[in-house]
DNA sequence: CTTGGAATGTCAACAAGGTTGACATAGTTT
DNA sequence: AAACTATGTCAACCTTGTTGACATTCCAAG
């Protein structure tokens, strides 16, 4: 083997895999600290703010749809759906052509809070794309769309031009 | 502004942002799931990984520096050390030194789970990272870095070279 | 040598957010 | 009419985090 080929594939080493391993834990803990953060005065977790990040983004989507996405059960989705009704930051419209679901959208309120919380996400992420640059944050993102779970990664590529 | 510059900020358009944040939700997910479901066998949670992979990591280690790493309460890390110790998994010395200190060393038992844990997570990774290749895998990195709280950043990239 | 403080352990109580299981209700489909 | 589907709800439980209070052990400074 060449000292060319070596040093290719210095990055499958385990030593180098543990590294990336622990970047990857340290990273998510800075990832969801803000957010988390502002939760945390609203009496809300990370629960709620996937619910709102995805009802947000797909204003309509379905019990069914965000259960899928969550990958949770319906009773623990229940609970976070229930409270941000109560408290008017979700509404849950019966559908029009099956009126055994529910159409979930965001109240004003919801919107403001969703983008409080999506302006702090992105804030730590933007300074972090910017820092890298953007040859590593396309790096990145190939990265990261390949640790997903195929059949996520599927859907998740498919809407990449959206 | 010419047609290279707008180029090179599309990267961090609010659109992109967002789907870098789901990019990270969902990677995370499967960064995750082959070691928990070794876990949900063992009646362990990612709690006991986390602290079986630092020990693994710094043997020796105490619970302070444990504390600290895991950004947890003693209270909560004690219960998942209890039983690790329970099992015969973590071995807890008294430390020569100061004996109010406890050093944690992973027994054989505890060394047999970790590689089964750390092998599940990196065959994953590895394939990940070879499917994206290492120009790829060094933006990851340093987009992951830049991710991090500041102070942990620090000291993570200062063992870079060890 | 005593006293203060540090490191650790432990007990109790609680909360978020997951789980499973069982069941109700409404609505759609066959 | 019957079967299936989507959703909600109740109850019980688990893991993992929290705070607060207190005991123990030991180092170190006075």
């Amino acid at each position: 083997m060449t000292k060319d080929q070596s040093e290719n594939l210095l990055f499958l080493t385990d030593e180098q895999l543990r590294r990336a391993t622990e970047a990857m834990f340290f990273a998510y803990r800075g990832f969801t600290a803000d957010p988390d953060r502002i939760l945390a005065g609203h009496d809300y977790g990370r629960a709620h703010h996937r619910a709102i990040h995805f009802i947000h983004r797909s204003p309509g989507t379905t019990v069914n749809n965000l259960l899928t996405i969550l990958g949770v059960t319906k009773q623990s989705l229940n609970r976070v759906l229930r409270t941000l009704v109560e408290d008017g930051l979700v509404d849950s419209r019966v559908g029009d052509r099956d009126r055994r679901e529910r159409h979930l959208y965001l109240t004003d309120a919801g919107e403001t809070l969703e983008r409080k919380l999506s302006d702090a996400q992105r804030a730590r992420m933007r300074a972090a794309f910017r820092e890298a640059g953007p040859v590593a944050v396309a790096g990145f993102r190939q990265v990261l769309e390949h640790m997903m779970d195929p059949e996520l990664r599927r859907r998740f590529t498919a809407t990449k031009d959206s």
